[in-house]
DNA sequence: GGATAAACTAAACAATGATTCACGTGAACA
DNA sequence: TGTTCACGTGAATCATTGTTTAGTTTATCC
């Protein structure tokens, strides 16, 4: 009774969505057309409608479906680890490491801040990681590990700070930098201890 | 002998500046069309052709003009400045508090980091940037103020926190912070004084 | 006033955009 | 084998784009 195609269209999606993610950071959303995305997929225009409403239907599910993977990969990998700084340490190189590898999507993100339908899936994202930085900052804290601070402030802090060297990262390949250090100075600051 | 319309030309070329850059802070380089600058203006379509060659340069005097002007207002705060812990707290604020008042450049700046006449600006700007911080950090290095470390990798960190900083603070509008928190978390760190 | 040139306008141009639709194709089931 | 329908096509549609151009207004100079 189920009647399943053997050119599978789960597959075609598949080749859409990573090909669509490919042109997006490259062009931008309003800079990518149809044309090049069904090109790269490999496919017809019109194809493209028969798994995506629109050109934003088509960008959003892509936005959505990647920052969600992140976020359930991140709570993952932190869920035994009990020594905050290393936490800290962890929780940014996942980032960096993350982005490193993501690079396209990373770039669709930074390119359309404006976009309302990708704004709302991306605030989600980041407030769900201040959290878990949140969580991290009070409990090293309470453990003695950290100085005494507002933890919701230096959380949103961190947040930025590490959005700010992903994006350096992913725009100056060159000026390339260790994540190591970046942990160093959110730990250590610069100044000298007396 | 010298022949100068009352209907003075550099009154519109600053009009259409200044409109153009609300457009493209709004819709992107892609997204704004010359008829929006126009109109946004107060001027005819091809009334923009009379000052700027097209599109292209349009934005690009937009983004050249705004980025010369913030790296020489920086030097010029910074020359009398002595003390490094203040000298990097006040290049912080300075940044923070023009990216404020400059939301829209920020937005442009933002937006459009794939097409190539912006990115030479840009690319420039940040290295001056850099060169100012690493100036910093080598005299908190050498004055005992800052714990010894590489001063050109810890600049090109902290240029690049700081830019996650801006970039947040305009995105998030809500998700404020004080910029004395940002020097703060740099300068001390999060980790106790053991 | 008449001439000149700068400042400006509006319509037109060719190119390109997203989206639609009438039409093929081939695997699965009867 | 023939019918069905998911899958796929690409020319056509229509709006919008950046840019050009022919023509109009307006301030200055003789």
């Amino acid at each position: 009774m189920i009647h399943v195609n053997k050119r599978s269209g789960m597959e075609s999606k598949k080749k859409i969505l990573v090909a669509a993610t490919k042109v997006f950071s490259d062009y931008g959303y309003k800079g990518a057309s149809m044309r090049m995305i069904a090109g790269a997929a490999g496919i017809s225009i019109g194809g493209l409608y028969l798994y995506f409403k629109n050109k934003e239907d088509l960008y959003g599910t892509l936005i959505r479906n990647r920052l969600d993977d992140l976020t359930e990969e991140t709570r993952e990998t932190l869920r035994d680890i009990q020594d905050p700084a290393e936490a800290m340490s962890t929780f940014i190189s996942m980032r960096v490491k993350y982005a490193r590898k993501h690079r396209e999507l990373i770039l669709v993100l930074g390119k359309e801040q404006a976009i309302t339908f990708g704004l709302k899936a991306k605030r989600k994202f980041f407030e769900d990681q201040r959290r878990v930085i949140e969580e991290i900052v009070r409990k090293g804290i309470t453990s003695g590990r950290f100085r005494s601070c507002d933890e919701s402030e230096v959380a949103k802090i961190i947040i930025c700070a590490l959005r700010g060297f992903i994006l350096s990262m992913i725009v100056e390949p060159d000026a390339l930098f260790s994540h190591e250090e970046c942990s160093n100075l959110i730990l250590k600051g610069i100044l000298a201890k007396k």
